[in-house]
RNA sequence: GCACCCGUAGCUCAACGGAUAGAGCAUCUGACUACGGAUCAGAAGGUUAGGGGUUCGAAUCCCUUCGGGUGCGCCA
């Protein structure tokens, strides 16, 4: 099973081959979309110069060579130089015809890969909020797609479990008792446990010594060290917060449809017991040195203010340890316990001068050997209607859970009033199907490095380029069969095409294969939204101009209803890949 | 100061170096005793921030100016 593309490149290299020679068998067909055409051919273009031939010239060569009987109609030379092909509806309908009797719609098996996918990565104690929300369900839709595509996908999820951080965190919890309402804020509203305890230390630290404030912040830092250093009963406490977090995170992925479960948790605190050697290591290499009391690593070609270079501090001057520590420990046990193939971090734009640092660190300490490719998936800071950055900490905070409750909520009473004859219970279901599909649509339709403003209004709105709109896509196509008393999954009659949004639609269904291979090699998941959305509107246009149920011959009503299974079964498994359901009806 | 990212229609966003830069929203005009109108058809809307360059061809690649964002030693 083939896509038009794949099935042409061949052809197409076969003719270039025989005009310029076999040292040419290889080259890019370069084929693209047309608006002339089905396909237009631009290799005549792009080797003309090469080859010291007029490009129209090469162009009409090329045509004569090629070999396409029975698969396209018209073959043209256009402008200057364009080889204009237009598939016949014959060739069209047998790919179809293919795809239809194909499981995977004609999606590829590739080469099995090992792929560590870093993604979502809360942090204990604190609110998940928008920016959470976008690495999370971008993550979680590349790690469906990439198993579907094959891969052994082991989802990371490195919660921000350990660190600095810890020290006041604990101390707080002590302070206010393991059972008290406040600690009982961690599984509703994190941030205010948080936020308490960051107020603690913030006042302590501005006060003088010895001070009414108190001398919270020399605790704390005194528990990190002695979290940092293994201290039984500091390891409880902090045991208790994390477990009070996963809680809080398990109910967020949940209510999210992701599929991140405990399995897939691999925080920082993992990595402890390996950062005094991943220290010792680079020192011993000479990788790392001492300056001004801290362990750091030099590396050429990052310089900062002044001129001064940057360094990668792996061991603070107290004897702590940050995130550089961690990250290396992280991507040694990638690479060496997981045999990666490919490293995801599906994780913020801003980090991305500490990642080419930790990785320039890795490769240089031998951990990450040349055949490891590290990605960067960078995401995009989530703006406010200010157009500057949602933040927690200044701003007022956005919380995840809140949201997603509205989204629900303005879901809700859309299907209440459009759909009174069903029960309560199925519209619950429906209205959570559309709210939390709204927001994950929204997130992910948009390029995941862009920032974008954050506007509830138009996530949740139903029309236009939008979940709810994918998703009343594949009800309708429902609706149909239900009419009949016919399963869509037992609809495999063969497909004649004659009418114009036929062929539109059966082209469109035609390029899903592509498109799923795609996102697994760029990591792009809007591409597959932007697909999903043409393919819902070539659906309607052919919805509106093609009558179904009603069609002239049994032979038309049949084939139409193989296309519009297509549509469904293309719709349903292209929204399960970015981790959206489709509701039965809605 | 150095580095990275960004600047596309009123708004939010697309566009693998290819022909006339596309969608959605909003606006305007049509189509409802409907195979489900949560829809469809159509109109209007642009010097792709400015200027150079490379190329047969540039929103896309290179240089530069302007504007915005982010990062740059003991938070993660």
């Amino acid at each position: 099973m083939v896509s038009p593309l794949v099935a042409l490149t061949p052809k197409v290299q076969s003719a270039i081959a025989a005009v310029l020679g076999d040292d040419f068998r290889e080259v890019d067909p370069v084929l693209r979309p047309s608006q002339f055409a089905d396909v237009q051919v631009n290799a005549a273009l792009a080797l003309a110069k090469r080859v010291g031939m007029p490009p129209r010239d090469l162009a009409t060569k090329i045509v004569d060579a090629l070999e396409l009987d029975g698969v396209c109609d018209k073959v043209e030379v256009s402008g200057p130089g364009f080889i204009n092909l237009t598939y016949s509806n014959d060739w069209i309908a047998s790919l179809l015809g293919e795809v239809d009797t194909d499981s995977r719609l004609g999606v590829p098996v590739q080469e099995r890969e090992n792929i560590p996918i870093d993604y979502s990565a809360p942090n204990v104690a604190k609110e998940m909020h928008v920016g959470h929300l976008r690495t999370t369900i971008v993550g979680d839709s590349l790690a469906r797609t990439l198993e579907h595509l094959g891969h052994h996908v082991i989802r990371q999820n490195h919660i921000g479990d350990w660190g600095t951080p810890f020290g006041m965190l604990i101390e707080h919890l002590l302070e206010v008792g393991e059972d008290s309402e406040e600690a009982g804020l961690l599984l509703t509203d994190p941030n205010a446990f948080y936020q308490a305890a960051r107020v603690k230390f913030d006042t302590a630290e501005k006060a003088e010594p010895g001070g009414s404030a108190g001398d919270f912040d020399v605790r704390a830092r005194a528990r990190v060290v002695k979290l940092q250093g293994g201290d039984e009963a500091t390891l409880a406490h902090w045991q208790r917060l994390v477990d009070l977090s996963k809680a809080y995170f398990n109910k967020v992925y949940s209510t999210l449809g992701v599929t991140l479960t405990d399995e897939d948790l691999a925080g920082e605190s993992m990595y402890n017991d390996e950062l005094g050697k991943v220290c010792d290591e680079l020192e011993a290499k000479g990788i790392a040195t001492v300056s001004d009391g801290a362990l750091c690593v030099f590396l050429d070609g990052y310089t900062g203010r002044e001129g001064k270079p940057v360094p990668l501090i792996i061991r603070k001057s107290d004897g702590g340890y940050g995130y550089a520590t961690t990250d290396l420990a992280t991507i040694k046990y990638r690479v060496g316990e997981l045999h990666a193939h490919r490293v995801l971090y599906v994780i913020g734009a801003p980090q991305a001068l500490h990642l080419n640092m930790v990785w320039d660190t890795a490769r240089k300490a031998g951990w990450l050997p040349a055949d490891v490719t590290p990605v960067h998936i960078q995401i995009g800071n989530v703006l406010g209607e200010d157009r500057k950055i949602l933040k927690t900490r200044s701003g007022k905070p956005l919380r995840l859970m809140m949201l997603l409750d509205e989204a629900v909520e303005k879901a809700q009473s859309v299907i209440d009033e459009a759909r009174p004859d069903l029960d309560a219970e199925t519209r619950a279901t429906i209205a959570r199907q559309i709210g939390i599909g709204a927001v994950k649509y929204a997130d992910l339709s948009v390029a995941h490095d862009s920032e974008y403003v954050f506007d509830l209004e138009r996530m949740v709105s139903l029309t236009g380029n939008t979940g709810p709109y994918l998703q009343y896509v594949g009800a309708r196509v429902r609706s149909i069969f239900r009419q009949v008393g016919l399963e869509p999954a037992a609809q495999h009659a063969p497909v004649v095409l004659t009418e114009e949004h036929e062929r539109d639609l059966a082209k469109r269904l035609l390029d899903f294969a592509d498109v799923v291979v795609a996102v697994g090699a760029e990591y792009e998941p809007h591409r597959l939204c932007g697909y999903l959305f043409e393919l819902a509107q070539s659906f309607s246009a052919f919805y509106e101009n093609c009558p179904v149920l009603k069609a002239e011959t049994d032979e038309v009503k049949e084939s139409r209803l193989t296309l519009s299974a297509l549509v469904l079964r293309t719709m349903v498994t292209g929204l399960s890949l970015l981790g959206i359901e489709a509701p039965e009806r809605m």
